[in-house]
RNA sequence: GGCCCCGUAGUUCAACGGAUAGAAUGGAAGUUUCCUAAACUUUAGAUACAGGUUCGAUUCCUGUCGGGGCUACCA
């Protein structure tokens, strides 16, 4: 029994029409699909764009195409046609073939390391100035999720996070704490080092406000002005400064503050799931961005100003021209950019960089690949910025810079806390110990998190509803961690060990179509990891794996599983459900989630 | 002002240029001597607007109207 039907059914439309016309069809141009669930058959071929060259009317054409593709494939029990669309399909031993080759893989649609060339995914990228929050989330959850499905789709995947440790804004917490802060820790304060620093910036932003304040009412300037006069941005310009010069005093604060950001942060990674290969800071790349600064300066490539400062001209790219270097000699974040990515490359020599960034950022990016090629850069082109929508909460917007944000940790409690509650009050879980309980609210209520925001395409803007996310039905987290549950409920009931010795395959024409509409839906699986690769695309595992889970409680639902007289068909039945809760285990874990065996 | 992204049922999300625009949720009505009812079944309900491109447009192009973002010597 053939393997790839469709390659085999596109070849041979290809021979077929040009057999017929002399003319060539690439397989590209051959529009062969799933077809859909409304109409019979399993693959359907698109005919309209070949009736110029057979010269027949599209139904014409596609009973032509359909009597000729059955003629030669033994695998096509029938087609029929409508419109110009041609319903191919396929003998049912073909799918008992296809379950009895797969029922005992545990890697089912993930396929070891099969490309030598590297792929680099950039996430988190976080301050140390400021703790992480909802956007974070959703940044980290992609990025991971990402990486996994790449690595999935057979490529060698990089995770690494890039921390933003130093610059002007870190100067500020700093400046804050040794102003206000009388030698406060974590641990004396009873915060999270994050937490704590964090603080300190919101701190400084409300002492520079009431300068600034000041100097409009006395002095009456604007409000721009009087924010670059403030005595406090001054010497916040000066510390950036001090730190430049590597001031030890400067130096010791700024390691001490960023190890108590550092723990907590690891903190919150821990507990959302996530983790990275290699973490670079940017007071590592700075000075390789302004090296790359000077060096194209003396080239030519890039301009300097009469007070110092250092340009790159982009009209010709449709672009304003980018300050690169201040006049004071400070790197900006483009400088930053620069000199990590350089490292990156030298790093590991990736044919692909992805930057899981926000897309506000999205024109930091054009530029940063522009003046990358512009300074003759290789490696320019192979930058790949995967920019996803903001995330809202029904309360209304979030705006870090106004303060207005959902702390990542307050949100992950929240989360456990409704795990918890819903449950309780379902009283399932009376028989779990306190450890079993407590995993289980975490892996419920992240389950959620992570399903409601991956589900949606990445580029969207998004609403986050927390109640909505932690519902046991509809397409949710949850509902497919519960779905998981009781498959493999089932399975324990069954005897798994009873399972692995016996022959799948009962007579085809005993399949019902609840359990071959089950069973084509797990044939696809393998093609929607590699569609989501492509894309990178996490909503498309998640979507797959509701409709998965759908199908299967509506084949459960419809076939008793371990009450059918028929022995053979209900042990056929249990493969089934056993692939389907493999192929649940895999497509959650693509997308970071945990499933339980019990719930 | 200029540039970019987004406008789909009441709501949250789907739909390589393909068939009758799918789900979920909320609304209405049902199903439990049964292996997890946190399930299943039925039902009403949408492409912002106007043109164009073609066998065919939610999708591509143009314009209008809405929402968001960027346009920093912040990151």
């Amino acid at each position: 029994m053939p393997v790839n039907p469709e390659k085999r059914i596109a070849e041979a439309v290809s021979e077929i029409i040009f057999q017929e016309s002399g003319q060539h069809v690439t397989l590209e141009n051959i529009d062969l699909q799933r077809t859909r669930k409304e109409f019979e058959g399993d693959f359907t071929l698109v005919v309209f764009p070949f009736v110029k060259i057979i010269r027949k009317s599209p139904e014409q054409c596609a009973d032509f195409l359909g009597q000729a593709l059955a003629a030669r494939l033994g695998e096509i029990a029938s087609y029929h046609v409508i419109k110009g669309f041609l319903n191919l399909t396929l003998d049912p031993a073909f799918w008992l073939e296809f379950l009895r080759s797969q029922m005992n893989n545990a890697t089912f649609g993930v396929q070891p390391v099969s490309d030598r060339s590297q792929v680099v995914v950039e996430f988190s990228s976080p301050n140390t100035n400021k703790p992480l929050h909802l956007g974070h989330i959703r940044n980290n959850l992609l990025g991971y999720s990402v990486a996994r499905i790449l690595e999935a789709a057979g490529q060698k995947v990089t995770k690494v996070n890039l921390v933003n440790d130093r610059g002007i804004h870190i100067c500020k917490s700093m400046l804050a704490y040794m102003k206000f802060g009388k030698g406060e820790t974590p641990e004396t304060a009873g915060k999270k080092g994050d937490k704590l620093v964090g603080d300190y910036y919101v701190r400084f932003e409300k002492e520079l406000q009431a300068e600034v304040n000041t100097l409009v009412q006395e002095k009456g300037l604007s409000g721009e002005a009087a924010r670059k006069q403030a005595p406090l941005m001054q010497e916040a310009q000066a510390l950036l400064r001090k730190w430049e010069l590597r001031d030890p005093e400067t130096i010791e604060i700024w390691e001490r503050m960023n190890a108590w950001v550092y723990k907590g942060f690891d903190a919150t990674y821990r507990r959302m799931g996530v983790s990275f290969d290699k973490i670079y800071y940017e007071s590592d790349t700075y000075l390789l961005g302004k090296e790359l600064v000077l060096e194209g300066l003396n080239k030519g490539i890039l301009q300097q100003k009469e007070d110092g400062s250092v340009w790159a001209e982009l009209s010709d790219e449709n672009l304003d021209e980018k300050l690169l270097l201040r006049a004071d000699g400070t790197s900006v974040y483009m400088t930053q950019d620069l000199g990590t990515a350089q490292l990156r490359y030298d790093d590991f020599k990736p044919g692909k960089m992805v930057y899981v960034v926000g897309n506000e950022q999205n024109h930091h990016f054009d530029v940063l690949r522009k003046v990358l090629k512009k300074l003759g850069k290789p490696y320019a082109e192979s930058i790949f910025h995967l920019s996803y929508g903001m995330v809202e909460l029904p309360e209304g917007k979030m705006k870090s810079r106004e303060g207005i944000v959902v702390d990542a940790d307050d949100l992950m409690d929240d989360m456990f806390g409704t795990a918890r509650k819903t449950t309780e009050e379902l009283g399932k879980t009376q028989e779990f110990s306190e450890e079993e309980k407590e995993r289980l609210y975490h892996v419920i209520g992240m389950g959620a998190l992570k399903y409601f925001i991956l589900k949606v395409d990445p580029k969207k803007n998004m609403l986050f509803n927390p109640a909505e996310s932690i519902d046991f039905n509809g397409n949710t987290g949850p509902f497919i961690q519960y779905t998981y549950a009781r498959i493999r409920s089932i399975l324990r009931t069954a005897g798994t060990e009873r399972l692995e010795a016996i022959d799948p395959r009962p007579d085809p024409g005993l399949i019902n179509d609840k359990e071959l509409v089950l069973l084509k839906l797990l044939y696809g699986f393998p093609q929607v990891v590699a569609e989501a690769a492509s894309e990178l695309s996490p909503a498309k595992i998640a979507n797959f794996s509701y409709e998965l889970c759908k199908t299967f409680n509506q084949f459960y639902h419809e076939c008793s599983i371990l009450n059918e007289p028929d022995v053979v068909i209900s042990e056929f039945r249990l493969k089934l459900a056993q692939l389907t809760a493999q192929t649940i285990h895999n497509g959650m874990g693509l997308l970071g989630i945990d499933v339980p065996e019990r719930m």
